[in-house]
RNA sequence: GCGCGCGUAGCUCAGUUGGUUAGAGCGCAGCCCUGAUAAGGCUGAGGUCCCAAGUUCGAAUCUUGGCGCGCGCACCA
């Protein structure tokens, strides 16, 4: 027998009592033993770092990432759902930092890397625990006690293998890279860190003249000896360093004329810069003679510092094609060069900035031997080197204005001014300015695959679509090699030893590896530490400092020592190795089946945000590593390593904004939780909108969510346990065989079950709908679309509650036990709340399992050993198959069409102000097709009902009420009459309609004149339109029109009354509290006149409706009498409940 | 500056071979039901589909150009 189930849901409380049975009885781990018949579908977890709290758009990913496992769960396939952590990085040592109330390097080095270190380690769980519980409440099953850990050092092992692999290859190189550079703390930021520092500053500007050489060049170009370049810039402080002026070859210059101060100099400038120029300083700049950017090229000019010019100023190198070029302090051709500020020639510092860095690289790519190398006067620490002796150990910034007091002294400042800018400060140390800086990284040779990369990405399917030639395939077009090393402690370290001597290197795969290299020292500082503390996990063994402890004999020089880089890598890597690193590979025992069997990835979810992180990082390393071509030579075609991915939208806060811990512009999940439960949370995130819409997170619409769909089905299945227990409708002492899901074919061992074919139209229908629902629900998932597949549940919901139960409310309260009909709405609710159950089960598990404990295992009971005789969870059943044999879509449209034609006299009443408790003599229906007719006629019975109204009757005349136009079917004759259509448009406003259907219906075929001549349309060519003409109680739609009477016969009125009275005792019923079940005597005290009679003529109909046991028209003793207005009238009414 | 996405009812969002009257939920107004009942249902009002031009017989939908918002990248010499 089904259990009762409570009126009001308490789904908060409900989910959790589900969460223990869960837990209890280990379901989750018996849905990964189901027979898997349609093998693997692989999942991979994209490790969330636990070093920050959840918010709700973690909700959204990890709501997305197990729908889909659980419904290819049901659908045959094994899905492995290992948990994994981000653990590495800079955000780890940022928070640990805090605590220990330190910022540089310097500060963490004084500390003690070792402490560091264990801090680093004990801080990437801190909110681990509300990461698990938020997982768990969630309903998010994955495996969370075998999840892999990217500082683990199985895990640091796979990925020193797979960079092993890059390095033998020659894919993992050395290079410079200028990146922003926090002096003080003498760490490189990343750009998501700068991004968070900009600020607005005014710093000095200044435009310097670089007097041009008096060379051949010049000559040629008609340049005096007192002629100069004129550069701007708001970094005075890298002119010292100053290598190169560059100038955009297309661009357009002039060489102008600037008198003051009864001198005249020659300037040269871009063109288009001249009056803005002119303006700055106020005097008139005249053009004496124009040149193009090409034209300046080579021309050589005197920088304003010589410390690097006085001893390399003349010195040249040989080029690549023989001829010999000056290394430096020459104008060199940038298409980066803009007339949008400064002069249009632009101050080339390469060790300040990554553009100028690049000149620099192709113009040493010019030179065969002997070319320029980088200049830089600066020191990590950001103070000045010997190299510039006149500010060495001054910190750059704090030397502008002495630079530029020495370039006014020199005579070489045109003209200073303030500059107002976004310049990048440290976000930490909020009054430290970051500079550009270059620093020796490593870099993995990306650029190389790119167009397999390209490749690899063209065979994904992204959703949204565009995802894959937008904006990855962008990135991916402008793919530089990726700077792979961070100058940090708390990471991966780079497992590359260097040979003390001779600088040659090589890479260890492991640590086992390093362990039998000949002459291995430094182990013992491991195993000293370890022994002082034994709780020291081992994953520290591979980790700075112990790691870099480790050196030995090297192979390239006798007695030499190798000794490892300082390097750790950049955290992303960590995350890109994660296909094969979760599982160790290859060094753990059992790792590369785990391996080949998990990859590639059939599904992924992210948010946008990792495009250039967890999608670019996991692509770049699997297309690098494994090409087209497996390891083991065998094809693994792309693309991997994931196939599916669907991008979320980012989700944005209450208030429109980006979700912000510090604007408080989002409700906790875990009050979301409290308050509505998690099946609401998810249903409002899959059903919601597509997931790759970036929506704003509401409280109110998830709390919407659970009228719209879960109350709604919970009421359905209330009202079937309701109505079984009061029939004592029981499947269990029914279905007397073997039991274990409840699919039709057990239900059809029941005597009183059935077939499909022999019940009711409306049972017919109802399962015909259900089987549809299906097949579009596991079309639309197969399809990773979850949005349409729910907003099928919600019609098929919708249809259930609305139209089913309500049409079937009379079956369920027959008084007949046995009745077949009775019987058959049993069966066929029963049916479709099961197959809801396991349809809902992958969205909101926890509403799912409710229903099915109660519907099938507390429904069906118990095995004499307490084992249930059904599928102990919903989770561990096979996802429903549609039938197609019970889908009727004639039928489908039919019951639409009903619906229809009920809505538009519901319509119609409502216009002339007949309230539906009033009876009337009749509607007429005036179909615009008359396909379905003779169905509607059959079932006029129920339109009667719904529309409370004596007869039905259909028109196919109607030309009283109804105005008929005909219309052309566009998308017919659109394509075959073009222009013409309008014509035809015209025509037909004109023609006389009615008789034009006349003639389409009986030649099916017509003519119409058109302006150019003659057309004959087919009866299938136009769509006729039916309109209710004015001054009748009508409606129309695309279906017809409906009429309703509106005369009313005192007979009709007398029943209306009735109704009226009907309604009021129940009113009473309710506030006396009574059961529904509970029996009444009424007694009518009234005036005679024409409400006593109504309800004298009504009696019996009364005592029906309202359960009362006889209608008597004298007072009750002992009940106080309750006055009810009926018709005009004031009666004084009794009503006294008998117990049962 | 470049790229990607978005812009539809008061609010949150749907809307694909371009097709006749653009939808849903909430909110609002009116009503119904009272044997699912601290629920449920019906009906209605509410729209320059951001703007402009173009393609087309026909554009919310396709193209181009604006405007606004979001995100990413670059730049800020």
């Amino acid at each position: 027998m089904f259990r009762n189930v409570a009126a009001s849901a308490d789904f908060p409380a409900l989910e959790t009592a589900v969460l223990d049975f869960w837990r209890e009885r280990k379901i989750y781990e018996k849905s990964l033993q189901r027979p898997a018949p349609e093998g693997s579908f692989v999942f991979y977890e994209g490790p969330p770092t636990a070093n920050g709290m959840p918010h709700p758009g973690h909700c959204l990913t990890r709501a997305i990432k197990d729908v889909f496992p659980r419904y290819r769960t049901m659908r045959g396939y094994r899905c492995l759902r290992k948990a994994g952590w981000d653990t590495h990085g800079l955000p780890v040592e940022v928070e640990v930092c805090k605590d220990l109330g330190i910022h540089s390097k310097e500060e963490i080095e004084a500390y003690g890397i070792e402490p560091f270190i264990k801090k680093c380690q004990q801080s990437v769980w801190r909110y681990m625990q509300q990461w698990e519980r938020l997982t768990e409440r969630l309903g998010f099953w994955v495996d969370l006690k075998d999840a892999y850990v990217t500082y683990h050092k199985a895990y640091v092992e796979s990925v020193w293998w797979s960079l092993k692999q890059l390095f033998d290859q020659g894919l993992l190189y050395q290079g410079h890279k200028i990146v922003w550079w926090w002096a003080q703390g003498g760490t490189a930021l990343s750009s998501g860190e700068v991004g968070q520092g900009y600020r607005q500053v005014a710093d000095p500007s200044v435009y310097v003249r670089f007097p041009v050489l008096a060379d051949a060049k010049a000559k040629k170009l008609g340049l005096d000896a007192g002629t100069s370049l004129l550069v701007w810039t708001t970094t005075p402080w890298t002119l010292p360093s100053n290598q190169f002026a560059a100038v955009h070859p297309e661009l357009e210059y002039v060489v102008v004329a600037d008198e003051h101060e009864g001198k005249a100099e020659k300037l040269l400038i871009a063109v288009a810069l001249r009056e803005v120029l002119a303006a700055k300083v106020g005097r008139e700049l005249n053009v004496v003679a124009t040149l193009k950017g090409s034209d300046l090229i080579g021309l050589r000019y005197q920088p304003p510092f010589d410390y690097y010019s006085a001893k390399l100023g003349e010195t040249t190198g040989k080029l690549a094609d023989g001829a010999s070029e000056v290394v430096a302090w020459r104008v060199v051709a940038a298409d980066f060069v803009t007339i949008d500020s400064g002069t249009g020639i632009v101050h080339i510092a390469p060790a300040f900035g990554e553009v100028d860095y690049d000149v620099l690289q192709s113009e040493k790519a010019r030179f065969a031997s002997h070319g320029p190398d980088l200049i830089c006067a600066v020191a990590p620490d950001g103070k000045f080197t010997h190299e510039a002796p006149d500010y060495q150990g001054r910190w750059v910034k704090e030397a502008d204005k002495d630079i530029a007091r020495a370039i006014r002294e020199k005579g070489l400042l045109w003209h200073r001014e303030e500059y107002l800018h976004d310049y990048p400060f440290c976000w930490r140390a909020e009054q430290d300015p970051l500079i550009q800086y270059p620093r020796k990284s490593w870099f993995i040779r990306t650029s190389q695959f790119k167009e397999d990369m390209l490749a690899n990405n063209a065979e994904i399917n992204w959703l949204p679509e565009h995802i894959r030639d937008g904006r990855f395939g962008n990135f991916l077009a402008t793919n530089v090699d990726w700077a792979l090393s961070r100058e940090r402690y708390w990471g991966t370290p780079l497992p590359i030893w260097v040979c003390q001597q001779t600088g040659k290197m090589e890479a260890v795969g492991s640590y086992e590896e390093l362990r039998k290299k000949p002459g291995l020292k430094g182990t013992e500082v491991w195993e000293a530490a370890k022994k002082a503390e034994p709780s020291l996990p081992d994953d520290l063994m591979v980790h700075k400092p112990y790691i870099d402890e480790i050196t030995y004999e090297s192979p390239f020089a006798k007695g030499a020592h190798m000794r490892r880089v300082t390097e750790v890598i950049d955290c992303w890597y960590d995350s890109g190795a994660m296909p094969f690193a979760q599982w160790g590979y290859p060094q753990k025992p059992g790792s590369v089946e785990q391996f080949e069997s998990q990859f590639p990835a059939d599904f992924i979810s992210e948010a946008i945000d990792q495009t250039r992180g967890w999608f670019y990082s996991q692509l770049a390393i699997s297309t690098l590593l494994f090409g087209e071509k497996g390891k083991t030579g065998e094809v693994v075609p792309y693309p991997h390593p994931f196939k599916n991915c669907i991008v979320l939208g980012l989700m944005l806060g209450e208030d429109g904004q980006k979700m912000s811990k510090s604007k408080r512009n989002y409700r906790e999940p875990t009050e979301i939780f409290d308050k509505y439960g998690a099946d609401a949370l998810r249903w409002y995130f899959y059903a919601g909108s597509p997931p790759w819409t970036s929506t704003r997170y509401s409280e109110q619409a998830i709390k919407e969510s659970i009228p719209e769909f879960l109350l709604r089905l919970w009421n359905c299945y209330s009202f079937f346990v309701i109505y079984a227990g009061i029939d004592g409708f029981d499947p269990g002492s029914h279905l007397i065989g073997k039991l274990s899901e409840l699919g039709p074919d057990e239900l059809a061992q029941a005597e009183t079950y059935r077939p499909v074919a022999k019940r009711s139209e409306l049972d017919r229908w109802v399962l015909s709908e259900l089987h549809r629902t299906t097949q579009i629900v596991t079309e639309r998932m197969d399809a990773y679309d979850n949005f349409n597949a729910c907003a099928q549940l919600i019609a098929f919901v919708d249809a259930l509650s609305n139209w089913y139960v309500r049409r079937s409310r009379d079956r369920f309260w027959s008084e007949d036990k046995q009745d077949q009909n009775k019987l058959d709405a049993y069966w066929t609710l029963y049916e479709c709340l099961l197959t809801t159950t396991k349809l809902i089960a992958p969205f909101t598990p926890f509403l799912a399992e409710t229903m099915w404990q109660n519907l099938a295992v507390a429904g069906c009971g118990s095995h004499p050993d307490g084992t249930p005789r059904t599928a102990e969870s919903v989770h561990l059943c096979d996802y429903p198959t549609a039938d197609p044999a019970v889908i009727d879509e004639h039928l489908s449209a039919q019951m639409n069409l009903m619906r229809e034609v009920v809505s538009l006299g519901r319509s119609a009443r409502m216009g002339a102000k007949l309230k539906v408790r009033q009876p009337l003599a009749k509607v007429e229906l005036c179909l615009a097709q008359g396909t379905h007719q003779a169905w509607l006629e059959q079932h006029a019975g129920l339109i009667r009902e719904e529309l409370n109204v004596k007869k039905v009757e259909f028109a196919t005349r109607a030309d009283e009420y109804v105005a008929y136009t005909v219309l052309p079917d566009l998308k017919k004759l659109g394509p075959k009459l073009g222009k013409r259509l309008n014509l035809v448009k015209q025509a037909l406003g004109k023609v006389n309609a009615a008789s034009l259907l006349q003639e389409l219906e009986t030649s099916k075929q017509a003519t119409i004149e058109l302006a150019d001549g003659p057309l004959v349309l087919d009866a299938d060519e136009v769509q006729v339109r039916l309109q209710a003409k004015p001054g009748w109680a009508a409606a129309h739609s695309g279906a017809g029109v409906v009429v309703v009477s509106t005369e009313v016969t005192p007979e009709l009125v007398a029943e209306g009354l009735a109704r009226d009275f009907v309604h009021s005792i129940q009113n009473i019923r309710k506030d006396m509290s009574c059961r529904y079940t509970d029996r009444i005597v009424i007694g009518i005290v009234g005036e005679p006149g024409e409400a006593v009679n109504a309800l004298q003529q009504f009696a019996e109909y009364i005592s029906s409706e309202t359960l009362a046991i006889k209608v008597v028209f004298e007072a009750i003793a002992g009940v106080t009498p309750v006055e009810i207005p009926v018709g005009g009238q004031t009666l004084q009414v009794y009503v006294q409940v008998q117990k049962s």
